[in-house]
DNA sequence: ATGAAAGCGCTAACAC
DNA sequence: GTGTTAGCGCTTTCAT
C-alpha cells in the first residue's frame, strides 16, 4: 500500500498552502479557477481522499454508530439487523457491530472499548446476563461520556434511555387466546430464555389470557430451560406429565425441537398438540407441518431503533425531548401448526 | 450527556501542563509519585477517557477492519462472521459491517466511504454483481489507498490478495459422487446465485463426476435460476422435463424450496429422489427428511481470513509475503435425503 | 520533575 | 485570491 497522499504533500508539490488546497478541493470561489483546477487535477490523478480520522477528531463526530446484538443465530436479531443497516445507511452513518453472546463480560469490554469518541451511539438489546445479574452501570456510563443509547427488545428498566419493545404482553395474550379459542385447554409455554424481562412479560399475558377464560394456571406448564439442563429431558418430562394440547414456544430454537421431539413420539400436530412459535423465522415456514407463530415486525424494530438513535445524536442540545419507549405491534401468521377456527 | 473530560482541561484545572497529565495517566517515572497521585484520583473520578480519534490520527491506524458480506440470511455468512468476529476481538479490532445485499452499487459506494482511513483492512465476499459485471477496480482502489484486503467464499481473480476459499469443484464432485455410488442417475443442479465463480467450479466438479462414472452430462439438468423467473415454475418445468433422482443444491434456499415442491407432487425423498444441499444450515436439520449437506466450516473460513488479514495490517513492509489463496476442505454430513450406502 | 513545542490531517476565521 | 494561524486531543522529544 502506498503512503495514503495529504493536503501537506499536495501543497509542498504544488508550492501552495494547504488551505489553498482544502479550499481548491471544496470547489471554494475564493481560489481562482486557474489555481482550482491544478490542484483539482494533481489530487485526482494522486488519488486523494480528506482522512475521515482528521475530519471525525475536528467535527467532534464519527458517523459511526455502534451495534450490540446477543446473536446473528437468530432470524428475528438479523432481521432486526437488517433495519438498522438500510436506516443507517441512508443516513450515512457506518455501524461496528458486536455480538455479545448473550455474556455480560463480552457486553462490558466492548462498550468500555467505544467510550472514547469511536462512536457516536449505541443500538442494543441486552444480554441475558446483563438482565440477570441486573447489572447496567457500564450503560450509563457509556450514556454519561459517549452519546445516547436506544434499547431494543431486551430492554433496562434501570436505563432511562429511548427504547424499542414488542407488547409481549399482548402478544402472548393473543397466542394464548388464539390457541383456547381453537379448543386448546392444556397450553405449556417453552423456552430458553428465562432471566429476561421479555419473558416475563409474555408469561403475564399468557397467564392472563387464561384467566380471561376461565382457564386453571399451573405453573409446571412452564418450563423455562436453562443452559445446564438437557432440553430433550425436560421435553419429556413436560408431555410425561399431563396432557398438554398445545405449546408456546418463546423462540424458534424451542418450538421447532419440542415440535420434532413431540412427532417422534407420535403426537398429531395440529389434531393432538398445537403449536405457536415466537419470532416470524425461516424454519416456521419448511418444517411440516408449518408453524403459527407472532410476527415481531422485527425489520420495523430496527429501522425505528434507529431513527431514534440518530436523531438523538443529531438533536440540538436545546430540544432534548422526553425519552420515550415505543411499543410495536405484533400480528399472528397463520399457518399449520394450529387447528382452524 | 456530558461534554468529554480531556487532557487539556484536567491540566487547566490541576495547574499543570498536559504533557505532565499525559505522562501521569500512562504512569509514568518521570512524574512524581504525588502529582501522578493527584491526577489519576482526578481522572477517574471525572470518568477520563483517552480519545481514541486523537490517537487514531497520530498513530495512522484504527484497529478496525471493515467486513462486506451480501446478506446474513444465510447460516453460512452467518458462521463466517461469528468466526471473524471471535478472532477479531481476541486481538482488540472493531468491526465495521456493511451487507452488500448482492449489489455492486452498495459496495462501491460504501468501499469508498472506507478509503480514508476509517478502517486498516477489508475482509470481503464479494457480490454477485461484482462479479457478473467483472467489475473489480474499487477494489483495486483500496488496496492503493487504504490497505489490505482478504476476500472470502467469492472471490475475484483479478485481484491480487490474499483469499480464503473453500475447494468448490471437489466437494461438487464429492456430493455427486456419493448420490451416484447410491444409485443415482440422473442428477440435477439446483441454484439461485449463477454468475458466482463458486458455481462453475461446483458445476465443474459435478460434470467431472458425472463423466468420471460415464454418465452422460445434460446442461439441461442445470438450473440457475435467475430472479427474474419465478423459481416453483422453474422447478415444476425441470420436474416434468424427465425422470430426475437426484437434486444438488446450491445454497440452502433451492434445496429446500425444490425438496418442498417436490414433496407437494408426492416424491417420496429419498427413495425416489435424493437430495443434497451446499452450507450446513439450520434447515437442513429440522426439516422432514432431513437433509445431506456439504459442510464448508464457515466459522472456520471466518477465522481464517481475519488472522490473515490482521497479520497483513501488522506485518513491517519489509517481511510482506506473497500472496496466498487457501482453500478450505469440505466434508458431507449423511442425513436422510439420501439413501444409504 | 515538569513543561514547551511539534505534529498527526484537516478546516475556518482572519489576515494580506 | 492566497496564506497564516489556531485548534480538534493526544503523544513524544527535547528543553528547563
Amino acid at each position: 500500500m502506498k503512503r495514503k497522499i495529504t493536503l501537506k504533500q499536495i501543497a509542498e508539490t504544488l508550492n501552495v498552502s494547504i488551505a489553498t488546497v482544502s479550499k481548491a478541493l471544496k470547489d471554494s470561489h475564493e481560489i481562482s479557477v486557474k489555481t482550482k483546477a491544478i490542484i483539482k487535477k494533481y489530487a485526482a490523478e494522486h488519488n486523494y481522499r480528506p482522512n475521515t480520522v482528521a475530519l471525525n477528531l475536528l467535527n467532534r463526530q464519527t458517523k459511526t454508530i455502534a451495534v450490540i446484538l446477543p446473536t446473528f443465530h437468530n432470524n428475528f436479531f438479523v432481521k432486526i439487523f437488517n433495519g438498522i443497516e438500510e436506516t443507517a445507511n441512508k443516513k450515512g452513518y457506518k455501524l461496528i457491530v458486536i455480538i455479545s453472546n448473550g455474556e455480560l463480560k463480552k457486553e462490558v469490554e466492548s462498550i468500555a472499548m467505544l467510550e472514547n469518541g469511536t462512536v457516536d451511539g449505541l443500538l442494543i438489546s441486552l444480554s441475558e446476563e446483563s438482565q440477570s445479574q441486573q447489572y447496567s452501570q457500564h450503560l450509563q456510563s457509556f450514556i454519561d461520556i459517549a452519546g445516547p443509547i436506544v434499547m431494543f427488545d431486551r430492554v433496562s428498566d434501570a436505563i432511562t434511555c429511548d427504547k424499542i419493545i414488542i407488547d409481549d404482553f399482548n402478544c402472548a395474550y393473543n397466542a394464548t387466546v388464539h390457541l383456547i379459542k381453537t379448543g386448546c385447554k392444556n397450553i405449556a409455554i417453552v423456552s430458553v430464555l428465562h432471566d429476561l424481562g421479555i419473558v416475563k412479560d409474555r408469561i403475564s399475558g399468557y397467564k392472563k389470557a387464561l384467566e380471561d377464560h376461565n382457564i386453571p394456571i399451573n405453573d409446571k406448564l412452564i418450563k423455562l430451560i436453562k443452559k445446564e439442563y438437557d432440553f430433550e429431558t425436560e421435553i419429556k418430562t413436560l408431555l410425561d406429565y399431563t396432557t398438554i394440547d398445545a405449546i408456546i414456544g418463546l423462540e424458534e430454537f424451542s418450538t421447532i425441537e419440542t415440535m420434532v421431539i413431540a412427532q417422534s413420539r407420535g403426537y398429531k400436530i395440529p389434531e393432538e398438540l398445537s403449536f405457536v412459535g415466537y419470532t416470524n423465522g425461516n424454519l416456521y415456514k419448511y418444517v411440516t407441518p408449518s408453524v403459527t407463530c407472532i410476527n415481531q415486525h422485527a425489520n420495523y424494530i430496527g429501522k425505528k431503533a434507529t431513527e431514534k438513535l440518530i436523531a438523538r445524536i443529531e438533536e440540538k442540545e436545546t430540544d432534548t425531548t422526553a425519552f420515550e419507549t415505543k411499543v410495536i405491534k405484533t400480528n399472528l401468521i397463520y399457518r399449520n401448526s394450529t387447528r382452524k377456527l
